[in-house]
DNA sequence: CACATATCAGACCTACTGAAATCT
DNA sequence: CAGATTTCAGTATGTCTGATATGT
């Protein structure tokens, strides 16, 4: 049990950190993980459904955080073309810029940090990959 | 970033195995820890000052746990003999009973569950170790 | 009509801040 | 009196459940 309290304890320490960075810039992690996410897609714009389904959260989670994120001018909700139950939501200009400007502070601050070698952050990966193959979590 | 996403992913992953293994047993992970914590002591009991140092969450956190668990019936506060300003938390009977079998179901429905092999489980806590220290966590 | 999608209201847990009470 | 320990009230997040509305 020793890994499994260990992971809880260092995402712990990480999530700490990580909202320290996100907080200045208005986000928290769930609401970055979205932002991410939209960015990585080609047109930056995602059913909200897609959204729970590739994050694993439920959808009333998506809805608050989309809800949210729209708020503060970081995406807009628009129907879906061709499927009235759907909606799209679509990063704005500003929030593209406010997800690049997170993620450059995030590597700055959190991914230089961890004080492994690049080797050992390898292994590292893989074994967590395998651990979230294990558990289905690319199927 | 991958190493710090992969850990998000895999606490995320297994603190809701973790969750569905004690709600039945009406604990939280947060309860579960301060029980563990308190059993792995001698005397089963621990000033609530303590418990917040070691587990590193808020004191505000740690009042709030205790309550829970002591309306429970699974610990209870006693003032402490020399200190008049701390209070100490010690299991029950019960508490014990229910903490020893919450590690042994998070056991067999976790810890089992990784599909690593001991050499792997041992390089990964390795690592994990290598990153708490790191941060500072064992200082 | 069965199914899918999104939203809403309600409840819970955890965390933090700041203030207050008690004791050393 | 300064410092330590705990508690309390208030605020903010995020998550889940169950119910509801809308559309396929």
């Amino acid at each position: 049990m020793a890994a499994v309290t260990n992971i809880m304890r260092v995402q712990q320490i990480y999530l700490a950190r990580v909202d320290a960075v996100l907080r200045p810039l208005g986000l928290t992690f769930a609401r970055f993980e979205v932002l991410a996410l939209l960015s990585f897609t080609k047109r930056g714009e995602l059913p909200l459904g897609k959204i729970g389904a590739r994050l694993q959260v439920h959808p009333a989670s998506v809805t608050n955080a989309i809800d949210r994120l729209e708020q503060d001018g970081l995406v807009e909700r628009r129907p879906h073309p061709d499927d009235g139950r759907t909606t799209l939501a679509r990063l704005t200009a500003r929030g593209r810029r406010i997800a690049g400007t997170a993620a450059r502070q995030l590597n700055a601050a959190v991914f230089e940090a961890p004080g492994l070698s690049a080797e050992q952050l390898e292994v590292l990966t893989g074994l967590l990959t395998r651990l979230r193959r294990e558990a289905g979590d690319f199927s």
